[in-house]
DNA sequence: ATTGGCAGTCATGTCGGGTGAGTGCCAGTC
DNA sequence: GACTGGCACTCACCCGACATGACTGCCAAT
């Protein structure tokens, strides 16, 4: 049975051991907190928590590190949520003070990140609120290829190639620019989606094909949301804790580096009633990230459906600081890209 | 005076050390290279490439590894451009066959060339060719802030946020953004931006202000390049050879996520005649990179300035195969860029 | 100019002993 | 029954000694 002061051993071997990196034993556990027991006493709530498998002797007769299983437990029952310091809320406030672009927005939201954790930060891109279709742009690129932007009054702008495969007129073009912009402007984007359904139809059976190959890439375009695209920084913070990682660092830059993989992380990730979510060791081994650990916060921009913010790091990390920091910055910037919304007309 | 064979020894040096990154002896070069002389006239020579600088041993009674200045001369004088293989030609070919969207272009390319070298891959953005404006859309964000979208017919596509200062009535943002695209749509860039600079003055006193503060913007957008951006990959490949730098690779990688330091770097290098250029260990010191060597190319895209490409890696890399990669990679990528206009209407 | 030979240097690897941190267990105490 | 002090035992780690081997630098001979 783990008593109530196991509890409280192995808080203090995860806190020891983050802080200084080495084996914590019973005797410098008594001399730095104050538990009011023996070494001997100690011992025998870590043959304990050994037994439960939340802590783990790297080779006989050396102190106790935790286990994944340890840091698990203490991440969801034992980490006492601190409030950030003075300095770090002031550095938030600077920091994603004035707002601008959304690209912007979100380059600066991640450097603080990963500036406040000291690991590597990520931010996948919102989904915007309800929104609406500002204008459609067809640019020729070649004689067969043409470029559509989409913009919506939402701020997004979405541009893809069109390839037809057969020569387009200019004068057709124009044409089919107008229609466009004539049938979907204004419209919010379900309802553009479906007018674009049936655009094609309008035309004459020569041209239909080339009107419904483009209505039907600019339907993705309209639909597509940005949350396949996220932004990172501080991949430098990895060589920094270099020694966290048995061997080598290059499988978890390799995985890092690998887009789809994290945005499958972070779509796996299941956040707690207050959108936080913590991924520890082992937990990420199916993505190659087996030796790190994932804390995501959701966030959301004014009406659109929650994405994800987070940090990564070695398994070894400071816990308590970085969920405080995740959990604020995306406090914020929900803050920041919904107030964008509201005083809007 | 350094002998014709003292540089044949100073060429095999470079490739044995390179290979198996072991200080390379007399001994062992008689061994694998048919010199037709023996070991001690090596040793001869090898102390006048000692006294010259291009190599040095690390300590006394061991073989001799190149210095940066003998990285140096191989790469002016000794190294042979090898053609590649066919693989790797083929590689490329399909790579890139397809052309698509320059963002998609770019990163493709980026990952190819990553992948052909085993190396730390970037691609600066070119200039597009001479391009006229396409169209100016006006959407707002808030009471006070407006995004601004330029499209050119070269296909890029610039946002910008533009916060105001004053709240803005929605008919007086229709009439700017009807004024402004009748007034430079079609335009060569360097047209708008004349206009754009007197733009303001048609408006009424209280409105010229908020207007000439758009026109302004825009007019940053019309002149601006997009050549202050660049795209990378494999930095995971730093890891992998991280054994050839001092101490950890911290520093570098924090260096190569500071994006104004490699276009920086990629600014003051001095290409040969052929677009080449090289910069070998401490040439880069002043960039934080002085235990790398980077390997540029110059590329254009139809009629736009030349940007350049290459590859980061440490010191120790195989030079022949990638300058050939390098040079390869920008060569395909001008075709394929400038084709595309080419065929044009 | 080139060569073979030889003494000298120095990094590397291995072995053994000493040291110390830390555990597990047990008998005794509160 | 919970806690404690004591003790034997286990290893990782450090250190000095020693052997090994790869080189070089130099010199006299060709």
């Amino acid at each position: 049975m783990v008593s109530e002061r196991s509890l409280d051993v192995l808080r203090v071997i995860v806190q020891d051991y983050v802080a200084s990196r080495e084996p914590v034993g019973s005797k410098s556990i008594v001399e730095r907190h104050a538990f009011g027991v023996s070494a001997a006493t100690i011992r025998n709530d870590m043959a304990v928590l050994e037994e439960e498998e939340l802590i783990t002797a790297p080779h006989t007769s050396s102190g106790r590190i935790p286990t994944d299983k340890g840091y698990r437990v203490f991440v969801d029952q034992l980490a006492d949520l601190r409030p950030l310091s003075a300095p770090q809320r002031q550095a938030i406030e600077t920091f994603l003070g004035r707002s601008a672009d959304l690209d912007e927005v979100l380059g600066r939201t991640v450097r603080l990140l990963s500036q406040l954790t000291h690991q590597v930060a990520l931010v996948q891109y919102p989904t915007l609120g309800p929104s609406r279709v500002r204008h459609v742009e067809l640019v020729p690129m070649s004689s067969t290829r043409v470029m559509s932007v989409l913009i919506t009054d939402s701020g997004r702008v979405d541009q893809r190639m069109i390839d037809l495969g057969v020569p387009l007129e200019t004068e057709f073009l124009g044409d089919l620019r107008a229609r466009l912009n004539a049938s979907i402007d204004g419209l919010g984007l379900a309802d553009a989606a479906a007018r674009l359904s049936t655009f094609g139809d309008q035309f004459s059976a020569s041209r239909a094909p080339v009107a419904g190959q483009v209505a039907a890439i600019l339907s993705e375009q309209v639909l597509a949301g940005r949350q396949d695209r996220l932004v990172m920084a501080g991949a430098a913070n990895l060589a920094r804790t270099e020694d966290d990682f048995t061997g080598s660092i290059f499988p978890v830059l390799e995985a890092i580096e690998e887009q789809v993989t994290l945005l499958r992380l972070f779509g796996e990730m299941a956040p707690d009633e207050s959108g936080f979510s913590a991924s520890i060791g082992r937990e990420n081994a199916s993505f190659g990230l087996g030796e790190t650990s994932v804390l995501t916060s959701g966030y959301t921009a004014s009406g659109g459906d929650p994405a994800r913010l987070g940090v990564l790091g070695p398994i070894r990390m400071d816990y308590v600081g970085n969920m405080a920091a995740v959990r604020a910055v995306a406090h914020y910037l929900s803050r920041l890209l919904g107030d964008d919304e509201r005083s809007d007309r």
